[in-house]
RNA sequence: GGCGAGGUUCCCGAGUGGUCAAAGGGGGCAGACUGUAAAUCUGUUGGCGGAUGCCUUCGGUGGUUCAAAUCCACCCCUCGCCA
């Protein structure tokens, strides 16, 4: 099995070192590689999904995910995070971030340690937290030319806006990350986004002169929407997280089956495990039978990241929702005492408490425009009180919008 | 350190004493049209209130004034040029 070749079928590669090398180290042997993420919140988001799925792919493969989360790179980052008690503070936190988010890639990357290829979880904290400035310098700053630095695309762009010496920095820590991992754990790739490649070019260097071994380093493309977003960025509706309490199974799904058509199959392949023979077939699609290929997308998608079992949930919920059969279980609900309706509830206490909106401005405008719900009649007067008699089985469909929904459960 | 430019609502960007919750654009949201798509058209876009209205917002803090995003003082930050 080619291992790069079926990478750059998915879409999937940008650039690369020694490519021939890196092929036959890939299809041979197994191996380390490493990619690091930026501890800054509590949940990975879709942004950064692409280098889980190539860990994912290098994994099944064979080889040996180092997951590095980045918490002393993190801090440095922040030039708001300045007193060394927060920066303690922020340990623990990042502490908690770190577990938090290796349960994410769960559905992504197997980290049990009976299998030689089985995940690891590092946190850069545990080695640079420890370094003394000078001998560091001494060490490792006296293998790095500043001019060299300033020729890497990522400070260029910076140097019109401004760098400061801390951000110059980075590409150091970054390389002695690659440096100490290759010691430790024999580490031998790094994967990054292209935005990544000078440090990791740096690293790789680093390596050469100080081990005088060779290293590896690859970089996928950055993904963008057909629309030229981010997929970091957030979405119509806010960010999608992977944290099924920030982003629930649903509302994860029912973001890919809105996706553009032209990102469809695209993300197909970046973001499933169908074989590209398959995806190739979905590519024919047109017009409204792409639907076809985004409910799949959507599908196995929700699967990876949230089970089978909640992506199935999902799918037949926004089947009951959208085409009225099949259960609405599983759509985001609240629970309320059924005699808040007796105190007294409008359409605007209903959709603010819900979430659904944000404001009680949000609801009046929204009721104004007619795009207000209640058991499927259009609401017209959001100030009017909600009756009883509206309830269905103790429960109310609320909608905003063309495909906002929400239940509330009455109990009591 | 010196000189110059600048910090405005989600973003860009107008506004130089009241008519400013603040032009315009982008983005978002909603409606129509559709396929839970795109494009297009229309509306909408700080919070609270049914509403006359009230509250919070224009880097920060004080001040002048009946009245400040707009004037003054000090401070913080960013960018550029020079050192």
């Amino acid at each position: 099995m080619e291992v790069l070749q079926s990478l750059n079928d998915r879409s999937l590669v940008y650039q690369m070192t020694n490519e021939e090398k890196l092929n036959e180290l890939l299809n041979t042997g197994s191996l380390s590689f490493y990619m690091g993420f930026d501890a800054t919140a509590s949940s990975l988001h879709l942004g950064h999904l692409v280098p889980l799925m190539i860990a994912s792919h290098l994994q099944k493969a064979g080889h040996k995910p180092l997951i590095l989360i980045g918490g002393a790179t993190a801090l440095v980052g922040d030039p708001s995070g300045r007193s060394t008690e927060r920066s303690l503070e922020s340990r623990n936190t990042i502490n908690n971030w770190a577990n938090s988010l290796k349960i994410q890639m769960t559905g992504f990357l197997d980290f049990s340690d009976d299998s030689a290829s089985g995940a690891l979880l590092l946190n850069n904290a545990d080695w640079l937290n420890k370094l003394n400035y000078i001998s560091f310098l001494r060490d490792i700053g006296k293998h790095f030319s500043v001019n060299r630095m300033l020729t890497a695309e990522s400070v260029k762009q910076r140097l019109g806006t401004g760098l400061s010496f801390l951000e110059f920095n980075y590409m150091l820590l970054q390389s002695y990350d690659f440096l100490h991992l290759f010691r430790v754990h024999n580490c031998i790739l790094q994967v990054g986004g292209t935005d990544q490649w000078g440090n990791i070019v740096a690293g790789i260097d680093l390596i050469r002169r100080k081990e005088s071994a060779e290293v590896y380093g690859f970089t996928c493309p950055l993904v963008t929407t057909s629309t030229g977003e981010k997929m970091s960025k957030s979405q119509p509706g806010g960010a999608i997280w992977l944290d099924p309490n920030l982003t629930s199974p649903y509302q994860y799904y029912q973001f890919w089956i809105n996706v553009d058509d032209k990102d469809a199959a695209y993300f197909m392949k970046l973001y499933t495990y169908l074989p590209t023979e398959e995806i190739a077939e979905y590519e024919k699609l047109t017009g409204a039978d792409t639907r076809k290929t985004k409910e799949k997308l959507a599908f196995e998608a929700t699967a990876i990241a949230h089970g089978r079992d909640q992506a199935e949930k999902a799918q037949n919920t926004a089947k009951a929702l959208f085409t009225g059969k099949g259960s609405q279980q599983n759509v985001p609900s609240t629970e309320l005492p059924l005699a808040r309706i007796a105190e007294g509830m409008s359409a605007i206490d209903l959709f603010t408490e819900t979430g659904l909106c944000h404001s009680r401005g949000e609801v009046r405008r929204l009721g104004k425009q007619g795009g207000l719900y209640i058991q499927g009649e259009r609401v017209s007067v959001p100030e009017k009180k909600i009756t009883e008699d509206l309830l269905e089985d103790n429960s109310l469909l609320l909608r905003a919008g063309k495909k906002r929904y929400h239940r509330i459960n009455f109990t009591g």
